[in-house]
DNA sequence: TCATTCAGTAAACAACTGTTTGCCGACTTT
DNA sequence: AAAGTCGGCAAACAGTTGTTTACTGAATGA
């Protein structure tokens, strides 16, 4: 689908890129109300003014990364729900799909644990709007299995969204786990399979109207 | 207990709080690594010197801010975990304390939703601290319930896990609901309660040992 | 009563901030 | 090859920032 852009279409999205990397570097350690234009420009090896030809504000630029960090993550889990097996298999192939996601992209996971509550009204929104629609995602997933075909969609949702939630919060229970240390992360993934393993009890005892 | 202090250290503790409730207000429209600590004496109506009286830090005051948002919390929820009723009362209580310590201390709700994974290092250990001893207590009153009497300390401390996390994130729901709009925290609470009657379920076929 | 303590102040410091301006020079289109 | 587009830059703007300094004056304790 690369439409093979001109020489300055592509150099002009390789500085984007470049002020992208800058900014999620720096919000490792920052939240985005604090970043500065020109922290960002400087790490990004730009001048200060060269900011405005690709973001109107810093709020802008988080928008965007917003919706990167979650592009990726939309498949990958509809995938493995929409997959064959049984409850158990379902479920260690879904804390390892999040394991992984927040292993490759450490980065782009804490800048959403840290800006989805965060102070910048614009990216709170953007966020929120992201995990909505997964959860409206998750429950149709849910849907098609066999385990809820009777449940009402308002169950649906109820039940996509203590997954979703239980998701996000597993998720960043990783990032706080040194990357060094695979210990810990087995132990968040063994706490986090059991409690979907609880869930899915309470799901196969629901009374369906 | 208030052992009537002196003039001079009443005095000082006026000002101690003058800051922090300045600082609460400002930390309800952006994050503590972007407050200053000029923006907060200018708020409290005092000089930028006289911070140094009471705080290091920001970060300093930040971590005193955990520790006072938590605090209430804590006796509210082990309260309604070891009183009478059954299953479906326990829940309903629980939901609504959650609602009204919302309710009633919103500024300190939100700081602890917005920096739990903020960007300030200590203020993100205090409140896991907290977190974990909260959890712990949790998984104690748990123990006593008759329900989960034979259950082993992990699969405890893991329910208690499980509870912890999805009080913190209905509590964060709630306060992304508008004050003045009742509807919607009745749509949380009772999106909340149906979560836990499913999780209670799970729990009445989780398989002892 | 007199000396001491100490919360709060005003002023100064150098360093930093976001954003706008006019400009240059490489790419693009005609 | 000429004209136009436009990404990036240096410089300047008026603010803001954290922190230290020497100080004042009221509460304290002898």
């Amino acid at each position: 689908m690369s439409h093979t852009l001109g020489v300055r279409q592509a150099q002009k999205q390789q500085s984007r890129r470049a002020l992208l990397d800058a900014g999620l570097l720096l919000l490792e350690h920052q939240n985005l109300s604090s970043l500065g234009v020109r922290e960002v420009t400087r790490t990004a090896g730009m001048s200060p003014a060269g900011f405005y030809r690709h973001f109107r504000d810093l709020d802008d630029l988080g928008v965007a990364l917003v919706e990167e960090s979650l592009a990726s993550l939309h498949g990958m889990i509809t995938a493995v729900l929409a997959g064959e097996g049984d409850a158990e298999q379902l479920i260690d192939r879904t804390v390892e799909v999040v394991a992984r996601h927040v292993r490759e992209h450490r980065a782009h996971v804490r800048f959403l644990a840290r800006e989805r509550h965060g102070g910048v009204q614009p990216v709170r929104a953007a966020i929120t709007a992201e995990l909505d629609a997964f959860t409206v995602e998750v429950a149709a997933a849910l849907g098609t299995q066999e385990q809820s075909a009777a449940w009402s969609q308002a169950d649906l949702r109820m039940l996509s969204g203590l997954y979703v939630e239980h998701l996000v919060s597993t998720a960043a229970a990783f990032l706080e786990a040194p990357g060094d240390q695979p210990e810990a992360e087995q132990r968040i993934a063994a706490t986090a399979r059991a409690q979907l393993r609880l869930i899915s009890l309470g799901r196969l005892h629901w009374p369906t109207a």
